[in-house]
DNA sequence: TGTTAGCACTCATTTTAACTGAGTGCTAAC
DNA sequence: GTTAGCACTCAGTTAAAATGAGTGCTAACA
C-alpha cells in the first residue's frame, strides 16, 4: 500500500483539525471542511488505509480518527510548514523580555514567562552553564568585625559570594593582600585543581587569623559546587489545565508533580538526540521516557551562551500541540538570546534596565 | 437564643468532622460518632438554632450541615486546641531543612518545600527584607580587560553584584583605591542619601577611566533596587489538586493563576491585622479580598531576621483546612528560624553544608 | 478500476425517568 | 426539655431509551 499524495493530504487534514479541536475527526467532516474534491466514502477508504499503515487510530469503533504518534512524527518531520511570527507575537516578545545580560537569572525568568504566555504551554529554561567551572578571581571584602565575604568570579561570568564568620577577621588592607595571594594561587583553576599543599602553605603564613584562611577555601569550594547546581525556571504550568486532555484532575496532578521536581525537568530537557543538540528537537508523546508525560510532547533546543556555556529551553504541551507555532517561537527566542550574547561578547553594553 | 455549652460541642463536632471528610454532616452521624449523650432529634433542634445563629449552613434542604465562615472563626478563635507536633513531624522538619544562613535563598526554598510536604497545603515564603536598605561596603573587582564587577554588601547582609563593561577598566590596584574612595563616600547611606555632588567630584577625579565611575554608580543603584524587589518562594501548589473542593478544573486553574502572580502572593501575605504582625493570623475564606481564593484560608505570620528584617510565611489550604496542625507547624518553623538567626547574630558559625 | 451512494451496524453520549437514602422539620408523647 | 415517629425533600445513582456521528461493506456508476 502506498502513501500517495491524497493520503498525505487527508492525514494533514486530520492532524490540523485535531490540533485545533482535540476531537476525533470523521470522513464527512473532512469532506465538508477541507475541499479535497472527493466524497466521504473515498476518504473513508483512504482513512482505513492510513489506519492500517499506523498513522491514525480510532478511539473506538464509532468514533472518528485521531493521529497516532507515528502520524505526528511524519507530520513534524515532513509535512509541517514553518510559520512566520505574526506582528503581535514579535511585538510581544520584544516587550516581554528585557534582554539584560547583567541579570541573567531575571532574563531567564522572563524568557520562561514570555514563552509560556505566547504559546500557552508550559516552558522550562535552564540557566547557561559551562561544563567545568574554573575560578577567575577571588576577592575578600569586609563586612564588620566578625564577618567578611568571599566573592568568587567564575569563568562563566557568574559571580557568587559567601559569608565568612569568625573572631579574627583581617582588616580591609589585609583582606586585599590575602585576596591577591589567593588569586595568584587559584586563578584559572577548577575546584579539582586546587593544590592543597599550596593552600596549607598559605594557611601557615597567616596563622594569626586563626582558621580564617581555611574558612575562605571552604567557602570557595562550596560556592563553586553551588554554581554547578543547575537552576531551572518554569512557567505556565497551569496553562496545561486549560486543555481538555488534562481535565482529569488525577492526570493533571501527576504532571504537576513532575514539574515540581527539578531533577525530572533537567532529565526532560536532556532527552533527545545529543549530536545535533543545537537544532530544535521534537519529542512526541511516549518518545520521552516519563510515564507521567506520556500525553505530552516536548519541543526543545539548546542555546549557547558565549563559547562554553550551554542552556536548554523546552516547551511542553499536549501531544496535539501546535508544533509549527511552537517551533517558530522557540527559533525566534534563541535567535534573540544569541544576539544579546553576541553583543555581550563584543564588549558592548547590555544596558541597565532603569 | 444562647450559645450554650451543648451547642458549642455540637458545632465543634461538625467542624472537626467536616475538616476530616469534606462532607456535610447530619444529626444522626453526630449522634453516632460523637457520643454527646443526646439523640439525633435533639441534635437537630440544636443544629437548627446554630444555623439561625449563622455558625453553620445547609448546602441544600436534604443535606447535612457545613460550618460557615462565622463558624470557623469561632472555632479558631475560641475552640481550637493547639496540638503538639508528633515525633515524626519534628524529625521531618529537622531533616528537611538545612538551616544555613549563608545561603538564605536555599534555606527559604527548603522551608517552603518542607512546610508544603508536612501540611499538604500550599506555602508561600518571602525572603527577609529590611524596610530601607543601606550600603555597608562596596568593592570593585576585576574580571578581564573589558569587565569588572561591583559587589555591594548591604546592611541586611545581602551581597549583590553587577557586571560593568567598558573599554577603560582600571587595574586591580586602582580598583582597590577607587573602592576605598567610594566606600568612604557612601558607607551607611541608602540610595536616596547618596550625594550627587560628591559623586560628580569623584567622576571628575578619575576622568581617565571615561564613564567607568558613572557606570559603577548606576550599577550600585540598580543593585539596591533589585534587592528591594521581594523574592517569593512557593511550594506545593499542586497539593491543592488533591482536595475535593478543587476537583473542578476551572476553579483550580483560577487559583493556580493567582499563585503564578508574584504580586498577588505578596498582597496575600500582607493581609490581615498588621499591628500584631508577628503573631500567627488566620484569614478564613472570603475574609481575604481575592475573589479567586474565596474557598481558601490562609494561616500566616511574619518572622524576624535580625533586628530590622522581616519575612513572611503563609500556608494556604481549603477553608476546611486543619487549622490546628497548621498553626503548630508554622509555630515550630518560626521558632527554628529564630534560633538559627539568633546563632547567626551571636557570631557563631552557621555551618557549611558539605 | 477508481469513485461514490446507500444502508445496516456500532457505540459513546445525552436524555429521561425511577429509585435510593441521608437528612430535615414538625408533632405528639414521654 | 427530650425523644420517637413520620412525612417530606432532594442530590445522587442507576437503568433504560434515544440520539447521532461515524464506520465498513456492497453494489452501482463513470
Amino acid at each position: 500500500m502506498k502513501l500517495n499524495d491524497r493520503k498525505i493530504r487527508i492525514l494533514e487534514a486530520i492532524i490540523t483539525d485535531y490540533i485545533a479541536t482535540a476531537e476525533p475527526i470523521g470522513s464527512r467532516t473532512i469532506a465538508r471542511k477541507y475541499n479535497l474534491g472527493i466524497s466521504p466514502a473515498t476518504i473513508r477508504n483512504e482513512m482505513s488505509d492510513l489506519e492500517e499503515l499506523g498513522f491514525i487510530e480510532q478511539p473506538h469503533t464509532s468514533a472518528g480518527r485521531v493521529p497516532s504518534q507515528k502520524g505526528y512524527r511524519l507530520y513534524v518531520d515532513n509535512l509541517m510548514r514553518s510559520k512566520e511570527l505574526s506582528r503581535e507575537e514579535e511585538d510581544f516578545l520584544k516587550n516581554a523580555i528585557s534582554f539584560n545580560v547583567n541579570r541573567i537569572e531575571y532574563m531567564m525568568e522572563q524568557t520562561a514567562k514570555a514563552l509560556a504566555m505566547l504559546t500557552s504551554y508550559t516552558t522550562v529554561v535552564t540557566e547557561p552553564k559551562s561544563k567545568k567551572v574554573s575560578i577567575k578571581h577571588i576577592q575578600l571584602i569586609p563586612i564588620d568585625e566578625n564577618e567578611a565575604a568571599a566573592v568568587v568570579v567564575l569563568d562563566n561570568k557568574a559571580i557568587k559570594n559567601h559569608i565568612i564568620r569568625g573572631r579574627n577577621i583581617p582588616n580591609t588592607d589585609e583582606l586585599n593582600t590575602i585576596s591577591a595571594e589567593i588569586n595568584s594561587l587559584v586563578k584559572g583553576y577548577s575546584i579539582d585543581d586546587i593544590n592543597s599543599g599550596d593552600v596549607a602553605k598559605l594557611v601557615g603564613k597567616y596563622t594569626s587569623y586563626g582558621d580564617f584562611i581555611t574558612k575562605v577555601f571552604k567557602a570557595v569550594i562550596s560556592t563553586v559546587q553551588q554554581e554547578e547546581d543547575v537552576h531551572v525556571y518554569t512557567s505556565g504550568v497551569r496553562n496545561l489545565l486549560g486543555f481538555p486532555e488534562f481535565s482529569d484532575v488525577a492526570k493533571a496532578k501527576n504532571i504537576f508533580q513532575t514539574f515540581e521536581e527539578k531533577d525530572m525537568l533537567i532529565t526532560l530537557l536532556g532527552e533527545g538526540d545529543d549530536t545535533s543538540a543545537d537544532k530544535i528537537q521534537i519529542i512526541i508523546g511516549g518518545e520521552n521516557n516519563m510515564e507521567e508525560l506520556r500525553d505530552c510532547s516536548i519541543v526543545r533546543t539548546n542555546y549557547r551562551f558565549g563559547k562554553n556555556s550551554v542552556g536548554k529551553i523546552g516547551i511542553i504541551g499536549p501531544t496535539r500541540m501546535n508544533y509549527s507555532q511552537t517551533v517558530s517561537v522557540l527559533n525566534e527566542i534563541v535567535k534573540k538570546l544569541d544576539n544579546v550574547i553576541g553583543a555581550f561578547v563584543d564588549g558592548e553594553d547590555g544596558g541597565y534596565d532603569e
